[in-house]
RNA sequence: GCCGACGUAGCUCAAUCGGCAGAGCAACCGCCUUGUAAGUGGUAGGUUACGGGUUCGAUUCCCGUCGUCGGCUCCA
């Protein structure tokens, strides 16, 4: 997860230690390399810290337990923290064999950047701080003493790769992760999440709960949707294209390829080819398989003379888009190279957007809370400094919509400055999961690019042709992201309406099968979602098999149910709700249905 | 793409120094007929990711390719 720096954050007593112990991880790793360990800088992370280094050779997970321990070591040596001011030129003579150093006080010398490279707006102070041997050019604050870390609320997690100043063109740096807290206590507490995001995660549970695969002899980053995966995304989509019906939208569909024209026109293959699959001949044509959708459904605009009477117009789409990405950023369901989104474009008149972006916001948080969601940030992302298209009044009219937009509908939200498209303003939406992590998957924006460049436009009470705005939103994102984060959120455990399969009946002996089957049929019947364990396992296990499916209901049934016709309920909290007639129990999934629970 | 680690049965993982590739679960065939999280016996399952090299002999050592994982960068 990407990590913002609070300037709270930075305050607090936590944010200290941290960076302490990133210093005495530094003296440590200086020992273990004397005079060629050359460092960078450390700064504290949300939950930890690390320290960029660079080293003579790749260090091993032997190394970082070796590190920890001489930690311990220089922690229990209780040296004081000492600050000290100097000048430019002192500073460089200190570190004349620390070259990154150099470089940072060049950029603190020219008030050019601090030590993460963000622009200064105070004359720069030069600080280093000593700790036992180590001596480190750095603003601070830290703890007074080493003593003041927690020796057994610190851990080294792992090592990886960090370009220096995060800039691919530049060396290769070694990082080294770590965290830190007040309390051995809290350590244990932190670690456990992390192992309960493992559990959570959702290609382990895919493979588990035989949801989904990605198989490498299909292509990397491209989705094998299973019989149960698919059943979920079936009843996703189901809801949502009825609900996007329900919302005045329109549902179109498109091909996966185009001909390169489209592309050209589009900017696509100026501006996106990289992220393209190449193209294909046929006919001495070139296409492409689509990366987006849009020029899909402008041209459907296209089809005909549009009357400002017409419009708004929503086309929506579950539109299947291939993307090239390069195979270190592939990541599970999370970031693949052909996914659905669940697409939609509203062309409107200038003085239906303010309502249009109220609508779309609106609905796009209705969507979310029906699959479980309650929590929200929104980003509004402004104008590009460099490189945008548009004129300035649109994009500020447009602009200003969304930000009205926003402050109506009571959402908190932070400005993302700069961070728009080259072709319009958008909002950011992201959701965080149940234990607490934010995932990005809703987009609301603006294209003032391709609405210029296929020559939109609509006759307006004049008689005059009119471009119309034209707003692109996704609101899942793509089906396969939305789907892994779904399985994280829940961990598996779906909400009853989306669960493949909803109940499990197991009959107790052979003889209570067909007892089984008949419920079983019932079931089926009233709509419900129903398996019959029929195999030659003790009760015992098929409950256990049930549980760790996560199927919401278990019926057990022996000879008393078979009796009474009715069925013994067990939830997947392991609550035994006892005998029911099958009737209330029907009515009973019925209502988590309804309800979405 | 970059840095590092990893790739053994459907799954989870073993295999000492380079010396006949193994276990549990799942599958299949039986026995047991079961009351709220794994009953039991047996059978089958492998070009150790792929290609090359070193060696009498390679899962093991070396090189390359592909893929996966942890990060970085990127993510219209």
């Amino acid at each position: 997860m990407p990590i913002r720096k609070t300037e709270k954050y930075s305050e607090t007593p936590l944010y200290r230690l941290r960076h302490s112990a990133s210093h005495v991880m530094a003296q440590a790793v200086m020992e273990m390399f004397p005079g060629q360990a050359k460092i960078t800088i450390g700064p504290p992370i949300e939950d930890g810290f690390y320290y960029d280094f660079d080293l003579p050779r790749p260090l091993t997970p032997e190394d970082l337990g070796q590190i920890e321990s001489r930690m311990r070591e220089i922690i229990r040596g209780d040296h004081p923290f000492v600050r000290r001011e100097l000048s430019a030129a002192e500073a460089k003579q200190l570190f004349a064999d620390q070259p990154y150093k150099l470089e940072l006080i060049e950029g603190l010398e020219h008030g050019a950047a601090d030590e993460d490279g963000n622009p200064l707006t105070a004359p720069p102070v030069i600080s280093i701080y000593t700790s036992d041997t180590f001596t480190d050019l750095c603003r601070g604050p830290h703890v007074q003493r080493t003593g003041q870390i927690n020796p057994d609320a610190l851990k080294l997690l792992n090592v990886s790769g960090a370009y220096w100043r995060g800039d691919e063109k530049r060396p290769m740096l070694q990082r080294i992760y770590g965290t830190a807290w007040d309390s051995a206590k809290e350590l244990e507490e932190y670690l456990w999440r992390l192992e309960e995001a493992k559990k959570r995660d959702h290609r382990k549970l895919g493979k588990e709960l035989d949801l989904f695969s990605i198989n490498p002899e299909v292509g990397p980053g491209l989705v094998l949707w299973h019989p149960k995966g698919a059943l979920v995304r079936y009843l996703m989509e189901d809801f949502c294209k009825r609900e996007h019906l329900a919302n005045g939208y329109e549902l179109v569909d498109s091909p996966h390829v185009g001909r390169g024209h489209l592309w050209e026109t589009s900017g696509h293959l100026d501006f996106y080819r990289e992220s393209m699959y190449a193209g294909m001949e046929m006919d001495n044509e070139t296409y492409y398989v689509k990366p987006m959708n849009c020029p899909f459904h402008i041209m459907i605009y296209n089809s005909g003379l549009r009357s400002y009477r017409e419009l708004p117009i929503r086309y929506a789409e579950w539109g299947s888009v291939y993307r090239y990405e390069k195979p270190g950023v592939l990541h599970g369901l999370m970031r693949v190279r052909g996914f659905t989104q669940d697409d939609a474009h509203i062309f409107c008149r200038p003085d239906q957007m303010p309502e249009e972006i109220d609508r779309v916001l609106k609905f796009c948080l209705h969507i979310l809370r029906a699959f479980g969601f309650t929590q929200f940030h929104a980003y509004l992302a402004t104008r590009p400094k460099e490189k945008s298209v548009g004129e300035a009044a649109q994009w500020e009219a447009a602009t200003e919509a969304l930000r009205a937009s926003l402050e109506r509908s009571g959402l908190e939200y932070a400005l993302d400055e700069g961070g728009g498209a080259f072709y319009g303003p958008k909002i950011d939406l992201k959701i965080a999961d149940a234990i607490g992590r934010e995932w990005q998957c809703s987009t609301i924006q603006f294209d003032f690019n391709e609405a210029a460049r296929f020559n939109l436009h609509y006759i307006n009470e004049a008689g005059q042709e009119e471009q119309p705005y034209m707003i692109h939103r996704a609101l899942l994102g793509s089906m396969e992201r939305f789907f892994g984060v779904m399985i994280e959120h829940y961990a598996g455990a779906f909400p009853v309406w989306l669960m493949p399969v909803q109940v499990m009946a197991i009959p107790i002996a052979d003889r209570h099968n067909e007892y089984a089957q008949k419920v079983a049929d019932q079931l089926r019947r009233a709509g419900i979602r129903v398996n019959v364990d029929v195999r030659t396992e003790r009760m015992n296990a098929k409950i256990r098999d049930a549980q760790m499916q996560k199927i919401p209901y278990m019926l057990v049934m022996g000879d008393k149910e078979a009796v009474a016709g009715a069925v013994a309920v067990r939830l997947r909290s392991g609550e035994d709700k006892g005998a029911m007639p099958v009737e209330q129990f029907i009515a009973m999934v019925n209502k988590a249905v309804d309800s979405r629970e």
